[in-house]
DNA sequence: GTCTATAGCACGATAGAC
DNA sequence: GTCTATCGTGCTATAGAC
């Protein structure tokens, strides 16, 4: 019976999510309230509450179904593809399909988790387990790949594609061009880019930069 | 007459931007509410809106004034430093200490600042004629220095450089250390690996990569 | 444990009278 | 140019049904 229960909890939470997220895209988050996320889910206001704390809880359940969904897309680019190159560019260009249905309110969203003090700020202590499962996955582009680098430099790069994530999103959520073009020719422009300047680290005048580079990040994070 | 009305409005509304001004410092933006201000003003809420469209607005002239400090901050800075190194440490430096009174909430402002369909974000085009003096404090760094760089990429360089002062920003919002001394750390160790680093475009191979980086960032901002 | 119904607070913002 | 009155909002509280 306790199950019995617990599924029908479980069903209307993923009934009021999937319509808060309906209404999001719609409409937008701003004037998506949470009186016609409950009137059209068919719930009491205080119901929605019971399930969420906050309308900002249910922000918080759609970035951990993005990233789900991004974990999902990025499967088959990481098992056909065996250069940094296409696998860098293609987690990235999956991040962009499986985020592009909410675009337009991503700005909100954005607006929500810029605040240091959200829990929803990807540099939060709560985002941590989020923002590691992302940094696995830019650990398999660079450790399933032909990526020829100084172990110091191989071990920091993950969370440094992290971090160039984290500017291409903020590029994408100002993105007004049709199908988000611009954002599309950053990615092509900017990967193979950034792989000619992994190489380049093999010239020693660069190298020494690059150490004190890795070694500045390493003393900031800590 | 007219005169007399308008230097009464004008009264008025400065009445209202220093209340605003004193309550976000003294409370932080979210707590303080427009009924606080207008009541702390002695004037009503309707009256406030009539001057401010909205709370926003008030945050808006509090950014400016912001802006309006660090400039001049840093005239002692660009008028004793010819080196681009301590040239550019010291501007930062300006920035953290005129923001330091407001750093408690800072989190608040840049929650809205964050948000790309805001006129506070610092990418909107309303925040342009902010962003261009800016810019152009960077540029007399840049032109006051003895840095010696291929034409392309100094003249990008003050954009670059604005850049790099969002990116330390992001990190100060998030600094909960002591005086903010992390912020502090990783301008001093930031600022000389640019300075190498913006050293290294001598090497032929470096410079083609720098080139088409630049090249890139030219065609995003289009 | 799950859910409804409803009343109510404080807020940002607006309308219309003066 | 200023006020009063009011709206719709996010969110809380409570009392109770099943």
């Amino acid at each position: 019976m306790t199950d019995g229960a617990t599924a029908k909890g479980e069903q209307t939470r993923e009934l009021i999510l999937s319509t808060a997220l309906r209404l999001f895209r719609e409409q937008g988050y701003g004037k998506t309230t949470m009186r016609a996320i409950a009137n059209e889910a068919g719930v009491s206001v205080g119901n929605a509450y019971y399930y969420y704390g906050s309308k900002d809880h249910l922000m918080q359940a759609y970035y951990d179904l993005l990233q789900d969904q991004h974990r999902e897309a990025v499967e088959p680019v990481l098992a056909a593809e065996k250069s940094f190159v296409p696998r860098l560019t293609g987690v990235l260009h999956a991040w962009l399909e499986v985020s592009a249905p909410y675009h337009e309110f991503a700005g909100t969203f954005f607006k929500t988790a810029a605040d240091p003090r959200s829990p929803l700020s990807p540099f939060s202590e709560e985002s941590r387990p989020a923002r590691d499962a992302s940094v696995a996955v830019f650990r398999r582009v660079v450790d399933g790949s032909d990526l020829k680098l100084p172990a110091d430099l191989r071990s920091e790069l993950p969370e440094l594609l992290w971090l160039l994530q984290m500017g291409i999103v903020l590029f994408w959520v100002h993105d007004r061009s049709e199908n988000v073009r611009r954002t599309r020719t950053l990615i092509d422009r900017a990967v193979p880019l950034a792989d000619r300047l992994l190489r380049l680290t093999r010239i020693p005048g660069v190298r020494g930069v690059v150490n004190d580079i890795v070694g500045l990040i390493r003393s900031v994070k800590a």
